[in-house]
DNA sequence: CGTTTATTTCAGTAATTACTGAAATTACCG
DNA sequence: CGGTAATTTCAGTAATTACTGAAATAAACG
């Protein structure tokens, strides 16, 4: 890793390490930390160099962070090379990630625990399984339409939700009201 | 697998599967789900036996588990083995993934980057790669602290954000009322 | 087109992670 | 305690995942 400033380096490092946690592998979590605090776009070839990683696995990097959305490539003029960057808004980035993790994390199993139910219904030696599998899929369809909601906000709106996050429970004393609205709505 | 009706399997097999996905390993995805839809606790052998495991990897599967306070153990009279069994209540599962998933994946990173912007901040030819990790730790610091305020909640009071959740544009209309509370409280 | 440059693919290999069985440790009982 | 049952540890091995370099493909230019 040349040419970087050590706190740089650790932020790198750090990305590459959490990586593994995070379903992605060293090298991917890397280029992403690379890219994410460099000033311009880079190429693949840039990126090798700063990071001592082959040219090959670069490229496989760049794949899989594109599959995610989390880095987009662009040409500059004059230039044939790609040049990869992440996005400026770090809102956009956690709405990104928060959509491409529930695709791969949360609907595979919803899909799965809605076919299982179909399945098991008509057995009644069952019965305590599929309540089971019931209570996990209903609460994870709550989880999907509630991210679903939020992905739908504007960036303004979601800048107010997080901002006024810690006054959840405030919010909750207002639930009367909350439910003179919903029965409007209904 | 034995003894286990193809639907039942199917959403074993799918957990560990999905294991991967989540940072946990098949065995694990494998003995939560079982555990996850069985009637009674189950010991180390009677998990060995249903999935064709070996012991030892039960043992860890179990321990890594219980580190994760998915499942829990206890004694039943009269019997010295240990019995291990999920929590009931899905509402309190989630809140232990949320919980330990914010301390695995975020915590850290959150860490590093609070010490990364002090070990950078006298330098003046890393200003774009400071603000934008100013910008992700201020991201990240939210986040966390909007966790920690849903980890607060009662348990009637979550049941109730996460039934309203796909009334959040509304919550937003009202971010009048809202304002006014925030500026009685600081 | 043919040439040059850039990127991707992929088979082989390295590194990491998961699993096993035997041995060690712990817990419990009379 | 001594003995037995249960669990955990751990070194060795298997399986999986990550990485590399060479070859193939694709893109851009004159």
């Amino acid at each position: 890793m040349k040419d970087l400033d050590p706190s740089i380096q650790a932020f790198i490092l750090h990305f590459g390490e959490m990586g593994s946690r995070w379903g992605i592998n060293r090298t991917v979590g890397q280029i992403y930390a690379l890219l994410y605090v460099a000033q311009e776009p880079m190429n693949a070839e840039q990126i090798t160099d700063r990071l001592d990683l082959s040219r090959s696995n670069v490229s496989m990097g760049l794949k899989e962070l594109q599959s995610w959305r989390l880095v987009q490539s662009q040409h500059l003029p004059g230039d044939r090379k790609d040049y990869f960057s992440t996005p400026d808004d770090v809102l956009d980035i956690a709405m990104t990630l928060l959509q491409e993790k529930r695709k791969r994390e949360l609907d595979p199993t919803l899909t799965l625990l809605r076919q299982t139910l179909i399945d098991s219904s008509a057995k009644p030696e069952l019965n305590h399984a599929q309540n089971r599998l019931k209570e996990m899929c209903d609460l994870m369809e709550q989880v999907s339409d509630w991210s679903d909601d939020l992905l739908k906000l504007s960036r303004s709106d979601l800048q107010l939700l997080l901002k006024f996050g810690n006054k959840v429970p405030r919010l909750l004393e207002m639930k009367d009201k909350l439910n003179i609205l919903t029965k409007k709505r209904s």
